[in-house]
DNA sequence: GTGGTCTAGACCACT
DNA sequence: GTGGTCTAGACCACG
């Protein structure tokens, strides 16, 4: 496992952690049970506070992504493979209906808003 | 025209004000020249600040979307079809480019990403 | 509104702080709308960091005691007397159950724990 | 005797280990000698690590409630009833006057606070 | 001037 | 050596 953060990003360091841990969990790059790093080498390797990474992990850990057991380490929680796949899709639907209400709101069409997805892929 | 703020939104109140504005401007609703209320009247009739209503007024503005006339009150600007038009399509493709990335990062296809958009509309 | 802080104590600053909102909040003795002071005044004032002021606030705001504003400031939410009366009940109840427990499973009877509740009033 | 732990319970694995040593010590259903199953078996049977279980032996010597020969293991403390009920009634005390203490600050009487936890057993 | 977000780290309980 | 709790404060969005 391989985690990386951008220099000078926008988006918060937790977040970047967040968004990587939650694409290989679902995508199921990492299985089930697998043991992260302890939020101390990780905050060393990367130069930031184990508050920060703490911050990724607590966010996995209320999606239910993965499961820490107090004084021995933090696993990737058991997930069949459909209900990865729904996490993908969750992650997902809540941008694309923002994205549909405010194209609505505009007074563009389905198809026209689907071209604009399109086109930025 | 009709503004309004939801309550308990998320949203800060200047933004909901500017949203509502730029709609109404863009899809040629209020038509240039129309003059907008004066931003205490808006801030009594919402229960709000005035600083909350010129913080949406400043946003229209800077955006060229308002023109304001010392002592007389701020208007909508003068915009052509297409710059109406070119407006639209801006506020619509960050969002567009974001899901698209989003999609793409969690390893969905264009179409599957174009599908969940037209059944959000 | 008073606020204070035993020293030395070993309960948490921040649980001393809602602690204190809570029975007043419950009891009626700040009323609906009542604007708390700034988190920053009461933490200068007992001499401790924004963030423990914040943590009690947080806790509070998650228990519907009170609502807060951005940029405005936080205020003893609506709360009917019957809630009130609800929420401090609530607040009592699991504490009981535990003890209840507890005396169950180390053979005690009903009488014999009442007694004992009783004697320490 | 029939040593077990709560998946996913807050309460950590030593204490369950101790409160239901203690129980059954206090009350007799463990007579005094008896010998306590050797620490790396129940750390076997229970997936857990010695140190765990270690932790709870230890705390259960320190409360005088068993006692250790070298070399042969641990075996359950000579203890009068009266010894036995005072221990109990010891482990129920603090809990009751944290309740009672709990109830005083919320404006219960004394009766409304025995009926709730009567009402709970 | 207000609260919210993000980053920060000492200390402790648990294993 | 692990994660959890508590306290900490700069910076920003908002009013």
């Amino acid at each position: 496992m391989r985690l990386s953060l951008l220099p000078n990003s926008s988006i918060p360091a937790y977040k970047q952690l967040y968004d990587q841990l939650f694409k290989e969990i679902v995508s199921g790059e990492l299985v089930a049970g697998y043991a992260l790093p302890p939020i101390r080498t990780v905050a060393k390797e990367l130069g930031i506070s184990v508050i920060t990474v703490r911050s990724a992990w607590d966010a996995l850990l209320s999606d239910g992504l993965i499961e820490t057991v107090a004084g021995s380490g933090c696993f990737v929680a058991e997930l069949s493979y459909d209900e990865r796949l729904e996490r993908k899709i969750e992650a997902l639907k809540k941008p694309a209906e923002d994205l549909a209400a405010l194209a609505k709101s505009l007074g563009f069409s389905a198809e026209e808003t689907e071209k604009l997805v399109r086109d930025s892929f």
